[in-house]
DNA sequence: GCTTGACCTTCCCACTATGGGAAGGTTTAC
DNA sequence: GTAAACCTTCCCATAGTGGGAAGGTCAAGC
């Protein structure tokens, strides 16, 4: 199949494949006589692995290790569960410190009366102790 | 003073200041006889402010509307308010995507056992319905 | 007066991952 | 033969930031 029909069945559009097949995250597709990327089964089904990974969020550069051990019959599943765990890390990393400007921002929202005038505590926790 | 000072009383690098410059978040600074460019106190708690903002996760475009709304003596604090409860909803909206990457990642690692073996439920739910 | 080092300038490139669009070739169907 | 739907490569844009090159400036020491 072409890259359209593949980008249908995988679900990641065309412009995408591409992306990625020029990072080197997935082989080069074959060519057509006419230069057209042809796609088969297993190529569609590593594109559906690296779309199930990207929603997971895991970078490329954790793709391409995953993809790697995917193939690897010899790997070992520790190699498999220490990436998922630090990129783990890495989501509650980030989740902790949005969720700390999430409780600061509804703090100072809560006490931001909201209505014409212009005080806002927003403003003078932004502007710092101007005292 | 000069950026570097600036850079070090307001604790944001010169080069992001020249960027912040660049992109109009703020007013071009004054210059000296030879081009280098000379900021007052003014111009840094306007460093700041936007300082504090992002480390509230405001993107630059928010800050903007934030300095404009800093300035205006006419404001109204509703306005203050929409934009940060505007930027909770977009963190909130976040954090309860990775939220959801952790609790699929935590559940799928604690099933992988960890061990030499290859047999791993994280590249089998990547792999997707290869029953 | 000259050198040295610390500063400053602009400019270009890199990153992450993606989208848009132009200019042009191919295939398919009618 | 032509039109539509496909494909190709190429360049540009996004959001913020960092790195570094090439060159100008300033202050201090000799």
């Amino acid at each position: 199949m072409n890259i359209g029909q593949a980008a249908r069945v995988s679900g990641i559009p065309a412009k995408r494949i591409r992306y990625y097949e020029q990072i080197g995250l997935i082989a080069p597709a074959a060519r057509s006589d006419a230069g057209y990327r042809r796609y088969d089964v297993r190529d569609v089904n590593t594109l559906r692995f690296v779309r199930r990974a990207r929603r997971l969020g895991f970078s490329m550069a954790q793709i391409s290790t995953l993809l790697a051990l995917w193939r690897d019959q010899e790997r070992s599943s520790a190699d498999v569960k220490k990436v998922a765990l630090e990129h783990v890390d890495e989501l509650r990393e980030k989740i902790d410190e949005m969720q700390a400007m999430v409780t600061t921002l509804q703090d100072l929202a809560s006490r931001c009366d909201g209505g014409e005038r212009p005080d806002c505590p927003i403003l003078l926790e932004l502007q710092g102790e101007e005292k």
